[in-house]
DNA sequence: CTTGACTCCGTACTATGGTACGGAGTATAT
DNA sequence: ATATACTCCGTACCATAGTACGGAGTCAAG
């Protein structure tokens, strides 16, 4: 039982041409085709849904790719993919550290100008934005 | 005293090419030119100082140059600036809160996995990856 | 057998924030 | 006066993850 490119996407919930997309990447190989038309073993599905909870959990594409390729690699072990996880889990926490510095700029802001209606050549946020504080 | 877009350029610590692109951006506006080059006046420094400032708190050049604009505007008030700087408070924590459910998630991914020199096959991370549990 | 739905392909476009290129003209220093 | 540095412009390109388009061919239902 094969599946057409629309049938896959539709199974996936993502669009047909994210399925094209992601045989133009190599994330999915070419399938075969029967008067031109694509036909997708049902294993598709999980390949596909494997790229998109990959993408949920924070991965890229190239990431998710090399994901899928470890699978195919007879020497791959967990640890290859723990160690991927591991270092997404890092890469997770620097962002936040980044947000966080962000956050905390511009609630020190907010809160030296907390519900004033002054004229904006007072505002101390664009004072602040203003000012040569490198 | 006047500026050539190198010597702004440089003062802000940007590429030139970036400054053109804030002009095609209308973040900056074009400048006097003689014989064909930009001449700018001293305080362009500050203004491209302010949309750098303003990109590290994780404004982006659109809601820049929006945050550009209210300075202009006469009937401006300081309660405008406020609102885009709560927006953004907020924009910023709901990134992190995703950022947290990808962590959590890796966390408990890796936690099943640790230190396991255990065959690709039996990989608990990618074995989730596999599964059907939207 | 015809109609409508589906698929094909390559290419262009979206947003984001720039960077790179190339040939021409200009400004500055020696 | 000449060499070098700088600037001009438009366009193309980078990564990211797709989306849209258009004309042609094909498949399935009635």
């Amino acid at each position: 039982m094969s599946l057409t490119i629309g049938k896959l996407a539709k199974a996936c919930d993502v669009g047909v041409e994210t399925i094209r997309f992601y045989e133009r990447k190599e994330l999915i190989h070419q399938p075969e085709k029967s008067s031109g038309f694509r036909h997708y073993p049902s294993s598709l599905i999980a390949r596909v849904k494997f790229i998109k909870r990959s993408q949920q959990l924070g991965f890229t594409l190239k990431e998710t790719k090399e994901l899928l390729e470890l699978t195919v690699e007879k020497k791959s072990q967990c640890r290859d993919v723990l160690d991927k996880t591991e270092n997404k889990i890092t890469e997770i926490e620097e962002k936040m550290a980044d947000l966080q510095k962000m956050k905390d700029s511009l609630l020190s802001l907010a809160n030296c100008c907390e519900d004033r209606s002054i004229p904006l050549s007072e505002c101390p946020i664009l004072d602040y934005f203003m000012e040569d504080n490198t």
